[in-house]
DNA sequence: GATGAATGAGCTTTCATTCAT
DNA sequence: AATGAATGAAAGCTCATTCAT
C-alpha cells in the first residue's frame, strides 16, 4: 500500500518524486518549482519529500548527479568502442548529441541552473559538478592526444581543445533544448565542423 | 541635487540603479537579487527604482537591451572592414572576445538568465532578445554566403553553420564567463578551430 | 495543538481567523484591514491565513457566502410558516431586522462591500452575490403574487415591489447598522410602512 | 496658458482635476483610485493635485460637500412649491430620482463610500455629512408634520418616518446606480409606494 | 502656480522547512 | 514511513505626499 501513489501505481513514492520533480525543473527551473507542486504532481504529501530527501536541494543535487554520471560513462563507453582518436571524439559527439535526445528534461534541469546555482560555493552541488567537468575535459584531452599519437587527429593543444569541444557542446545542447525558437537539425554539420578541424590533412 | 547619490557623485539616480543592477546581476543572478539591494547598492530609496523602471524586470530589460543592440551593432561594423567573408568571421569573434572581456558584467547578466526567463512567452524579454538572436543568425549566414561567392569560404550549409558559430561563442563564454574555475585562455585556438573547418583548401 | 490559539481556546486556527477577520472587516472595511492585523487579531502566524483561504478575499468569501446563504434561508423559512402573502412579508421583514441584530458583524462585512468590490468582474464574489440578490427578488415577488392570489395584497407589480422591499431593507439595515450617529429604532415603523403600501383595502 | 490641460481646454486645472476625479471615483472607488491616474486623467502633474487641495482626501470633500448641498437645496426647493406636506413629499421624492439620474458620477461617489469612510472619526467629512444628513431629516419631519396639520398625511410618527424614507432612498439609490445587474426603473412604483403609506385615508 | 523625481512605510503573497500525529 | 497544518522571513510593488526647481 506504500507503493501506491494517486498518480502513479508500481512506482515508490521517492521513485514518483523524483520524475515529478525532474519534468517540473526542467519545464519551469529549479527556482521557480515549489516544493508544493512537485508533491502534488507526484501525489504525496508535501512532508513526504523532506523525509526522502533532507532538503529541495536534495532532489536537484540527487537527479544531476545521476544524469551526469551516466553521461561521463556513456562518453567513455564510446571512447573505449573507436579505433583511434578522432573517431572516439566523434562516438563522444554523436553520443552526446543521443544523450540529450534521450534524457532531455534531465539535461535541461542540469543546463538551467549551470553554472549559477549548480556552483555556487556553499552547495553541495560544487563539487558533484565540478568533478565530473574535468572528469570530461581529462576524457577529451587524452582521446586528442591519442589521436595526435595515432596519425588521426592534428597538431593542435590538446587541454585547450577538449575545453572548446566541451564549451561547443554545452552551447549547442542549450540552443537545441530551451531555444523556444524553430532551429534546424545541425548534428551532422556539427559532427563535420569538428571533424575538419581536428582531422589531420593527409 | 539629482546627481548626487550616497554612493556615486556625478552619476544620475537612474544611472547608479543600473550599474548597481548590473554589477549584482552579474554576481548573483537576477531572481536571486532583491530589489531591496539594488536600491541600497545604488544610495537610493527602493521606491526610486519603481519610479525610473516599472517593475523589476523593467531594469533588467533595459540592461540586456542595451548590451545586446551593442553587440550585434559591433559585429556589423567588423564584418563590414573585412576584405573576404571567412576574414568577417573572423572579425566578429575576435569581437564576440573583446566584448565579453570589456562588458562582462552586462554580458554575464544575459547569459545567466538566457534563454530563461529571458524568453518565457509573457515576458518583454522575448521579443528583445528573439529579434536580435535573428539579426544574428542572419548576419553570420550572409557572411558564410558571402565567403562562398568569394572563395574564402569551403562549402557548407550557410545557415546552419550560422547556428553552430553562434551556439558554439555562446557556451564560450559562458564557460569564459561564468565558470569558478580555472580556464586557459583558448581565444587563438577558438579562433583557428573555426578557420580550420571554415576556410576553402587551396 | 491545533485546537489552542493565543487569543481563544477551544477554537480552530481557521474559525479563529473567520471570527477576527469578520470583527476587522466590520470594523474598519476589508481593504483597509491589513491581513497581518487579522492574523494578531487571530493569534496565529500570517502565513496560516493563507494556508487555509488562499486569499484575503478568500477570507471576505467565505464570511459573504456564510451568511447570504443564512439570511436566504431564513426568510425562506419565515414564508413558509405564514399563513397568507402578506403575512410571510411581514415574517420576512421581521426576520431581516432580526438577522441584522444577531449577525450584525457579518452583515456589516457584507454592506461595507456591496455591490462594489464584490460586485466587480473579475472577482469571485459576483456570482455567490448575483445568485443569493435573484433568489430573494425571486422569493419576494412570488410571495407578493401569493399574497395577490390569496387577497391579502393589494394589485402592484409584483417583481418591481420586491425591488421596492429589497432596497428599501437594505438601505434601512445600512442606516441602523453603519451610521455612527443615534437613530431611533423604527423596527415597527417600518413594518406598518410597509403593511399599509402592501394591504389590500378592505 | 495656465488655463489649458493637455485634455481639456478652456477649463481650469483645478476644475480638470475634480472632473477627472469624480468620474474615476465614480467607477473605481475613492481607495482604489491613486492620485497619479487623477492627474493623468486630469491632464496635469501630480503635484498639482496637491497644490489646489491639500491631501487627497481634500478633493473627496470638495466632491462630496458640492454635491449635497445641491441636494438638499434641491429638496427645500421642492417643498416649498407644493401645495400642501404630501405634495411636498411627493416633490422631495421626484428630485431624488431626477438628481441622482442628472448628477450620477457625484452621487456615486458619495455612495461608495458613505458612510464609511466618509464617516470615521478624525475626517474632514463627518462633520460634512452629519450636518446634511440631520437637515434632511429636519425637511422631511418638518414635511411630514406640516402634512399631518393640513391633513395630507396620516398620523404616524413623523421622525421616524424621515428616517425610513431616507433610508429607503438611499437603498434604491444604489440599488440604481451602482448594482451591475438590470434592474427595472420603478420610480412611478416608489411613489405609489410611498404615498400609499403616507397619504390619509378619506 | 506648476512640476515630477524622490521617498519609505505599508501592503499581499510565496515558500522551504518543521514537527506533532 | 507519511502526513499536512503551521510558520515567518522575505519578496516585489503601490502610493500619498514632499520639495527643490
Amino acid at each position: 500500500m506504500e507503493q501506491e501513489s494517486g498518480e502513479r501505481t508500481g512506482v515508490s513514492r521517492k521513485e514518483a518524486i523524483l520524475m515529478a520533480a525532474t519534468e517540473l525543473f526542467a519545464q519551469r527551473g529549479y527556482s521557480a518549482t515549489p516544493t508544493s507542486e512537485i508533491a502534488q504532481a507526484a501525489g504525496v504529501a508535501e512532508g513526504t519529500l523532506f523525509h526522502h530527501f533532507k532538503t529541495k536541494e536534495g532532489i536537484l543535487a540527487y537527479i544531476v548527479k545521476d544524469m551526469l554520471d551516466a553521461y561521463v560513462q556513456g562518453i567513455e563507453i564510446q571512447a573505449e568502442k573507436a579505433s583511434n582518436g578522432l573517431e572516439a571524439i566523434k562516438g563522444g559527439i554523436c553520443f552526446h548529441f543521443h544523450f540529450i535526445n534521450e534524457r532531455s528534461r534531465e539535461v535541461m534541469v542540469m543546463l538551467r541552473d549551470f553554472p549559477f546555482h549548480l556552483m555556487e560555493a556553499d552547495t553541495p552541488f560544487r563539487e558533484i559538478v565540478t568533478t565530473r567537468f574535468f572528469h570530461l575535459v581529462k576524457l577529451f584531452t587524452d582521446l586528442i592526444e591519442t589521436g595526435q599519437k595515432d596519425g588521426s587527429i592534428r597538431d593542435i593543444p590538446a587541454e585547450k581543445t577538449a575545453f572548446i569541444l566541451i564549451g561547443m557542446l554545452n552551447g549547442l545542447g542549450r540552443q537545441r533544448l530551451m531555444c523556444p525558437l524553430k532551429i534546424p537539425d545541425i548534428y551532422q554539420e556539427v559532427l563535420d565542423f569538428c571533424y575538419n578541424s581536428l582531422a589531420k590533412r593527409v
